[in-house]
DNA sequence: CGTCTTTGACCAGCGC
DNA sequence: GCGCTGGTCAAAGACG
């Protein structure tokens, strides 16, 4: 838009100016006026006769004002009939013309006067239709930065002056990002972490696992969720290590339908124990990052016992290394949502979240993108992209494409976001690609290579008819097809370069008998 | 030999 | 307290 926008400015503007400096001398074309905001037909009238007045018109020195290839025509068009017209002037008489020729002619020259008064008047409003869509994206682009600065310092108030009370980015290798884990590494290696973590938060803000909730179920429970005082802070002023851990435990789960093993994320993985999980005929697997020591950043892959063409992947924790390129692109994704989650859980001016803005949120439509359970263990968002096709010839998520949809949605859903509940359709593509046109600005100051493709993109997508389907072409992007995974259920142990790891031993959905006592013990799929 | 996956065992939370 | 379940550990084995 703001090329568009830019191009029409400097067609006004050149317009403009070379209509003030021509000489005397040299015709200005009414599309001159046309250009310009006022439009004065007794000037069109006294120019048009300034034109018939003149005998020495020459066409190729007057109309380099407009490079439209339309006006260029209509311009032509009517310099033709005005050059005529000056050798046919009853003041300057051509003895050769009949009057029926001469009362053509006028005709002409008033059927195109009309044409121009008429592109006069178009060009009126397309300048104020463009103005006005100017400052409503401008005005937009204010209020979602407001709305960004707001979410980010009503956040971090509990902590002011100790910091650490940082919103979490998953996966996102931020120095803040990296710092929050390095202070609280002690706590979260190993099982610290998860008993920090678990003990009080479980207790103390869900009151039910969503394994055993339907969507409707958690919206009714949103009730029961996070109060303003379960941001607890210690005697520093800082966020609480439970609270801490409870905001890095925020997960983003991302549903894509995908015949590949695991989704090609950019990052290393390491898998560190395969389950069964309850209701579920396939196991689930656990990986952690090994992209750095100590990075606490895990995820679970599981296919969807419904549609096992659905991959369900699971990211949960912050970085604490740089991550390639590549992988910003999932970490933007998860820390955006996770921004999303912990933005729209600000609680409400009576501390509470009002379930009733979960339905509010929710948005006439069809076809989900994403839902945030708060009533799960840990705040959960999950991104559906499961409305696209299965995945044919998939590209690494790596790729350039794959690079730009996770900034696409996260920033969407964050500007979107005020808790518990949130989708999004081809109903709010508008919103949404009005968001995206602010992305590059916003976020991808940390990554300058995506920016020209990203643009591209938001072009394609903005165009797309179908939002939903633009997204789901789009996303068929990022799902990871790459090598070093195995789909086939055979043992082909990763190389340590690609960052996908080998996955299901059980891919087709047997279970094998249990071995020991530990009934949710591992299994081994052959 | 180093790295990775596999998988039995263990632990914690939760419901009854 | 017991059983179920999810999550993780760590030994053993596979692989290059």
């Amino acid at each position: 838009m703001d090329a568009e926008a830019d191009s029409a400015e400097n067609t006004i503007a050149s317009s403009s100016h070379s209509s003030l400096q021509q000489p005397p001398t040299t015709i200005q074309f009414p599309v001159n006026l046309a250009c310009s905001s006022v439009v004065a037909s007794d000037e069109n009238k006294q120019t048009m006769d300034f034109f018939a007045d003149r005998k020495d018109v020459d066409e190729q020195s007057n109309f380099d004002c407009d490079t439209s290839d339309h006006r260029h025509h209509t311009i032509n068009t009517g310099l033709h009939l005005l050059t005529r017209s000056t050798s046919t002037d009853e003041s300057v008489p051509d003895e050769g013309m009949s009057l029926d020729s001469k009362r053509t002619t006028m005709d002409a020259i008033h059927h195109f006067k009309q044409q121009l008064q008429e592109e006069m008047r178009e060009n009126q409003r397309l300048k104020q239709e463009l103005n006005k869509a100017r400052l409503n994206y401008e005005a937009l682009i204010t209020a979602i930065k407001q709305k960004q600065e707001k979410n980010l310092d009503e956040y971090r108030k509990p902590s002011i002056d100790g910091g650490g009370g940082e919103i979490p980015f998953l996966g996102l290798a931020d120095p803040v990002a990296m710092q929050i884990d390095e202070n609280s590494r002690s706590s979260s290696e190993g099982r610290n972490h998860d008993e920090v973590s678990r003990k009080p938060i479980n207790n103390h803000i869900y009151g039910k696992d969503q394994r055993e909730e339907s969507p409707e179920q958690a919206l009714m429970c949103s009730n029961k969720v996070m109060r303003l005082n379960d941001v607890k802070t210690n005697d520093d002023g800082n966020i609480d290590q439970a609270t801490e851990a409870t905001i890095r435990k925020a997960r983003v789960s991302v549903r894509a339908r995908s015949e590949a093993p695991m989704i090609t994320d950019g990052c290393q993985w390491r898998k560190y124990g395969q389950k069964m999980a309850k209701g579920n005929p396939c196991p689930r697997a656990y990986y952690r990052c090994t992209m750095a020591v100590g990075c606490p950043v895990r995820k679970q892959v599981q296919r969807c016992a419904e549609d096992r063409t659905i991959l369900i992947t699971t990211y949960e924790g912050n970085h604490n290394h740089p991550l390639p390129p590549a992988a910003m692109a999932m970490s933007s994704t998860t820390s955006s949502a996770a921004r999303m989650l912990l933005s729209g859980s600000m609680p409400s001016s009576d501390g509470i979240i009002n379930p009733n803005f979960l339905a509010r949120t929710l948005l006439p439509c069809s076809s989900n993108i994403a839902t945030i359970s708060a009533s799960a263990p840990f705040p959960t968002v999950t991104l559906d992209l499961t409305q696209s096709p299965p995945l044919g010839n998939q590209q690494n998520f790596a790729g350039q494409n794959g690079a730009l949809l996770p900034q696409i949605f996260g920033q969407g859903l964050y500007n979107q976001s005020k808790f518990s509940g949130l989708q999004l359709s081809q109903d709010t593509a508008a919103g949404i690609i009005s968001q995206i046109g602010d992305l590059s600005s916003l976020q991808l100051h940390h990554q300058e290579p995506s920016r020209g493709a990203l643009a591209d993109t938001m072009t394609a997508l903005a165009a797309h008819p179908n939002f939903t389907a633009a997204l789901a072409v789009a996303i068929s992007s990022m799902i990871g097809g790459g090598g070093g995974s195995d789909v086939d259920g055979g043992s082909h142990p990763n190389t340590g370069v690609n960052t996908n790891t080998t996955t299901y031993s059980n891919n087709n959905g047997s279970v094998a008998a249990r071995k020991n006592k530990d009934n949710n013990s591992c299994f081994r799929g052959n």
